[in-house]
DNA sequence: AGAATTTTTTACCTTTCGGTACAGAACTCG
DNA sequence: CGAGTTCTGTACCGAAAGGTAAAAAATTCT
């Protein structure tokens, strides 16, 4: 017998099918995506256990089961959504230039903020922004994944400034920050519905900001 | 008898203090000073009724005699936000120049959204973006606000674009917005934890895509 | 077939939500 | 004083929140 009593200790690991036992008569997959969109439009306090698993189509034990609770369940979809909808996110980092990435970032970015296919804006933006005590730790957990992608282009632009592709006075923390603030401001236009050719003219103006290593 | 029957029908116009009955022994503008925090740190909905009396000292019928309901509170904070919080955003635009505005906005921005005084972050982007269906009225009103603040700064931007303080190839609607989405954008890194040194290299680097009339 | 295992389903739990009825207290007016 | 008016405080409302107990159903293993 395992000792249970610390939170979350009688969670299972991940078994994606069981062999045994009654099938489950639903996608997992299907299911996180169905989360998401719910958690993308009404946010992680917004969204409501019955709200859930109507989209889910799952009985609510059914849920509870496969996922833990609201707040693991969370924590899947945000997963799933750095891996189906922010990918490009990481591989906009392996463009050949610091300038090229960073236009990439926010091109792709403009483009995912106001995909068709899914709600406005952007989850991780207006999921946790708001919120009583209890979701404070879904506000940290969102902060903390947003300043590792800043992180991550803090240290590619460090590498281009290495490279020459930079200047060497350019501060790469800071131009980093700048991006990644430019990001978050076209999330809050975009889910305030400014459209897509709106958001790639910001994305122009703002890498008019960006430093040049020499004229030529 | 009045037709009653609307919604807020029946609320009273505002009469600032009673000259018969039982006087009030609260402030109302301290209340709404306490509520306006409690919006600012926990959103809209995350705000409980709960939250908003203890706040504001105040037991729950005064506060729904006081100021009508929930919704009607957060506008009447609105109000006074954007009277005593935000009060540089229309102030700036009286600066000589456009660049001049855009970077005191900026940084009076930065300065208000990492006041010791109050929760870090801005109230009217952090208090509306998420929420489930009856903050919808709520997320729209934010929305609008934002979108006058927006519109009159194009406006000023205009002014200035036939003044010849802007250059004529300039858009001044792509500018307010590119303005204001680093404004959103820095509300974002602020309630993030960002400091205010932070947000005003943020300012400085995003002013570097300001467009120069002519190069001196 | 029957034991073992896992999911589904219904029904329910406690707590908190926004909002209100009502009685008493504190004030002005006559 | 007493009538009229307005605010305070307690106690309450129905609805919805997140979460769970327990039995029935569907599968595999022996």
């Amino acid at each position: 017998m395992n000792a249970v009593g610390a939170k979350n200790a009688g969670q299972k690991p991940d078994r994606p099918c069981a062999q045994v036992g009654r099938p489950r008569r639903f996608d997992a997959n299907k299911a996180l995506d169905a989360a998401m969109r719910v958690f993308w439009e009404k946010g992680y306090e917004g969204a409501s256990l019955a709200d859930l698993t109507r989209a889910m189509r799952i009985e609510r034990p059914s849920l509870y089961a496969a996922f833990g609770n609201k707040e693991a369940l969370f924590r899947k979809v945000l997963d799933r959504y750095a891996c189906k909808v922010s990918a490009f996110v990481t591989e906009s980092l392996n463009e050949p230039t610091a300038r090229a990435a960073v236009e990439r970032l926010l091109l792709n970015g403009a483009d995912a903020l106001t995909s068709a296919r899914s709600p406005a804006g952007c989850l991780m933006i207006q999921a946790g922004l708001s919120g009583g005590d209890d979701s404070k730790r879904i506000c940290r957990e969102l902060n903390r994944r947003r300043g590792e992608g800043e992180t991550a282009l803090r240290k590619r632009l460090e590498r281009a400034r290495r490279e020459g592709d930079l200047p060497p006075d350019a501060n790469p923390e800071d131009l980093a920050r700048y991006v990644y603030t430019v990001s978050h401001g076209m999330a809050i236009q975009a889910k305030a519905g400014a459209t897509r050719a709106q958001l790639h003219r910001i994305a122009e103006t703002a890498l008019k900001a960006w430093p040049t290593s020499a004229e030529k």
